[in-house]
DNA sequence: GTCTATATCTCGATAGAC
DNA sequence: GTCTATCGAGATATAGAC
């Protein structure tokens, strides 16, 4: 079975690789040896396919908003209850983390850079269409707010309400182990299915409306 | 007025600027140049003060915690309702993060380390009783849970939802700038006002005793 | 304690053979 | 397209005079 060594194939491979680099160690951990030695391949194509470091990195970090983040969309996929919409997306975003969980420092640690390059993609992303999830977000709140089934919120309070406290204990585990002296085996997979009913039940009672309560 | 030029103020000097400078471009960022050439001495006088860039940084990340993180301290001097803590510690965080809108992406950026230097400092930190909020803040909890005020719910977790829904807008502005097209000059303050109501009452809402709608 | 000058090293990038 | 060998920038760290 001959496998056809094309270009596609040994960019496909770089990128894998490198992203796996990028998201372990950040935008200036990494090291481009690094990448090349995880593709078996040498740093001089790393150059000749994407010509510097930088200009990888801007792609490794599209590629990780579209991968991720596109995940998410399926949660909106039928028009339920906004309870419904809610839970399920905590639910998957928590997932998806628990399988990344260096994907919230990764993203944090690039806005040292200022900020800028992660306004220029995300705007290009949203133009091309391929980031709908807040668009999606924001109609299942607004949604849910006509409908008389939570209090009248401010969606963009609101979104930045549950994904900050969904990505927090991503970003925080360690100071959390050190304030509770956890040892090394604490029950992780526990306390993450536990975290996802915890933020839901915050956030949902906080903004259903009120004299409906369950 | 003769200023004694001793030891304790140039080493002062180095860290108030190393602590600029590390909050601005995160470890890895800063220069030890950019440090001296702040502090108006040369780089060899960084190394004879603290032998290595590792050390100083070290202090530093200790130094960012106390004074930061200590000024909260004050919200918990009286034993309120926990109503009125949890406004307080809110108001009061945004705030500090407000005037060093940084410092969440200087500790989440540290965490690419993997977290062990962090793990370390607090241990260290929580021992001596040098960093007391956490346990402050849990005992008002677990008061508000016994007193009837609020619904039984785990400290941890609600310490994570009000924490992370307060330091995430100073993560992730450029992400949202993005998404909703914010011009150069959004009503940021207003936004920021308006954000502190807002995670108040979902999460308090969120807690408090059911039937006793406000 | 403070400075200048320099050693040493790491890493991204390129030249050039195949 | 892929490799080896090497350059050169930029950074931490140190030697040694004052």
């Amino acid at each position: 079975m001959p496998r056809v060594s094309n270009t596609k194939t040994t960019e496909e491979n770089i990128l894998q690789n490198a992203m796996d680099v990028f998201i372990e160690k950040g935008r200036h951990g990494a090291r481009m040896q690094d990448i090349a030695d995880r593709a078996g391949i040498n740093k001089a194509m790393l150059h000749y396919y994407f010509r510097s470091k930088d200009k990888l990195y801007a792609q490794i970090f599209e590629l990780v908003f579209v991968k991720y983040f596109g995940e998410l969309l399926d949660v909106f996929k039928e028009e339920n209850r906004f309870e419904t919409t809610l839970k399920s997306f905590i639910d998957r975003y928590i997932d998806i983390l628990d399988e990344n969980p260096r994907l919230p420092v990764f993203v944090a640690s690039e806005m040292l850079e200022g900020g800028t390059i992660v306004e220029e993609i995300i705007s290009s992303l949203i133009r091309s269409d391929k980031f709908q999830v807040p668009h999606k977000m924001i109609h299942a709140i607004d949604r849910a707010v006509k409908s008389g089934e939570i209090v009248a919120v401010d969606h963009v309070n609101l979104m930045m309400n549950v994904i900050g406290a969904c990505i927090y204990f991503f970003i925080a585990e360690p100071v959390f182990r050190a304030i509770f002296s956890m040892d090394n085996d604490y029950d992780r997979k526990k306390f993450i299915e536990d975290r996802k009913k915890a933020i839901f039940e915050n956030i949902y009672y906080g903004i259903s409306a009120r004299g409906e309560s369950k």
